[in-house]
DNA sequence: TTTTGAGTTGTTCGA
DNA sequence: GTCGAACAACTCAAA
């Protein structure tokens, strides 16, 4: 009788059993599986504190379906990895393709390591519908565009989820694991103040998804605009540390009918869009996409430092501003038009480069995805794929009034402006002497702001 | 190579 | 209050 093979499964960002191509290739390829997380300082370095809490609670949630059969290390994934394969007499070691910048070049190093130990790294599918790289123009260019990208993503397809295979993989228990190995709990979640987290893991995903399909999902289209009303996913905490997978997702969208289900797919598509130019651009996490715009003028001093605080901290007397600005720190998220209004605030109000609001984004939000993240704000500064016209500079009051009609979101975050009727939280100045006193004047004059911005603008077009 | 149509999410102004 | 036009020019993608 031939003796057992083994195998490593390295988890990263794909915490879940389900529809997991990566689990599949391991367990076709073993007798016995073992999961592995590593706790990569190098990673969680960008992270603040409520995504690390987000990811630790997932962890835990993965070990508990798995037995606590998840083995995990801390350490630099090149020593570590070789380490525990070694250790678990594993000739492969699996895991889902990450084509970030950080984690391409590690998982390379990675590779190299094991190849030294006749070792091969495996990886199967990625944490998005269609791998990077996968959706190209005839001639094998990469997309700059979105809609055109969207058209090519749609043909191209993406598979169908695969079917559960939990119970037939002999998971592989880390405690007949040698000693010497670097094994650590799952530290503690870091205090995350007055966040309050959603609740983490595969099951929370699944259940939220299917309450969002059988609620929500109908008037998407629509909903998805107003900050006032809970008609988004809630999805992208899961989707980020893959307790979910977007073809799972696209599945059953692609059973329904209807404009939200479309619309819902398209935004599924950005998310792997962004990741596409991540992968061909990989500097465009820290530069602009636009190099013209390295010309661009910002703020910067002690005054600009001053306006900043005031952003973060959600006080700068433009009540839809404050409000997702205290969002993003009562709950690690903000709604999505939201994100588009404090971030045009940034930029184009205060004159701010993108970066500064992006680095703030990634240290609160449980989502925090840098394709996502950076290039989105890319987009908003104008200086992404799809720029905005130099011409689309939200205002904020008209933000406001327009997508939070009865001023209900800014009156839950804002508790100054809560003695305030319906859409009058956004329009102070028709209140004379009745304007609450506890809350801050606007502290720059947005039509003055948009004219400079537009004069800047103007200074680095050429025009 | 040239041409053509189009490009997530907006605002302001004047009639 | 509502509505349409104006707001630059350029790049991208595909035929």
């Amino acid at each position: 009788m031939a003796s057992k093979t083994s195998a490593v499964l390295w988890f990263r960002r794909d915490l879940r059993l389900g529809d997991h191509a990566a689990l599949h290739a391991a367990a076709g390829r073993a007798d016995s599986v073992l999961a592995l997380f590593v706790l990569d300082d190098e990673l969680l370095k960008p992270s603040g504190a409520p995504r690390t809490a987000f990811l630790y609670g997932c962890l835990r949630m993965l070990s508990k379906d798995l037995d606590g059969r998840l083995l995990i290390v801390r350490g630099d994934p090149a020593t570590v990895v070789p380490e525990v394969a070694e250790a678990a007499g594993a000739s492969s070691v699996h895991v889902s393709i990450d084509t970030g910048p950080y984690g391409h070049k590690r998982d390379d190093e990675v590779a190299t390591a094991l190849a030294e130990r006749d070792v091969e790294l495996v990886g199967t599918g990625s944490p998005y519908a269609v791998t990077p790289g996968r959706v190209t123009k005839s001639g094998g260019e990469p997309y700059r565009v979105f809609t055109p990208f969207y058209r090519a993503w749609k043909d191209h397809g993406y598979p169908a989820p695969a079917a559960t295979q939990r119970s037939t993989v002999e998971w592989t228990d880390p405690a007949a694991m040698p000693s010497r190995l670097p094994t650590v709990s799952i530290p503690d979640a870091p205090d995350t103040g007055s966040t309050v987290l959603p609740e983490p893991g595969e099951k929370a995903a699944s259940q939220l998804w299917r309450t969002f399909l059988d609620g929500p999902l109908s008037d998407y289209h629509r909903d998805r605009d107003r900050p006032d009303r809970d008609g988004t996913t809630h999805m992208s905490p899961y989707l980020h540390w893959g307790c979910v997978h977007p073809r799972t997702l696209l599945a059953d969208l692609d059973a329904r009918r209807g404009a939200g289900a479309e619309s819902l797919r398209s935004e599924i598509a950005w998310r792997d869009f962004h990741a596409d130019v991540l992968w061909h651009w990989p500097e465009a996490a820290r530069a602009n996409f636009d190099r013209r715009f390295d010309a661009m003028e910002h703020d910067s001093g002690e005054q600009a430092d001053a306006l900043f605080d005031a952003w973060r901290e959600g006080r700068t007397g433009y009540p839809i501003v404050d409000a997702g600005m205290r969002q993003l720190i009562a709950e690690g998220w903000m709604h999505n038009r939201v994100r588009m209004v404090v971030a045009s605030f940034l930029v184009k109000d205060l004159h701010l480069p993108w970066w500064r609001g992006a680095r703030h984004f990634m240290r609160h939000l449980v989502d925090g995805d840098l394709a996502s993240n950076q290039l989105n704000w890319q987009w908003v500064a104008g200086s992404g794929t799809d720029a905005a016209p130099y011409f689309r500079i939200f205002n904020p009051t008209t933000q406001g009034e327009k997508f939070d009609p009865d001023g209900d979101y800014v009156r839950r975050y804002v508790p100054e402006l809560r003695s305030l009727q319906g859409k009058t939280v956004h329009q102070r100045w028709k209140l004379g002497n009745d304007a609450p006193k506890d809350y801050p004047q606007p502290v720059v004059a947005h039509a003055d702001e948009r004219r400079i911005s537009l004069e800047r603008y103007n200074a680095i077009s050429g025009n």
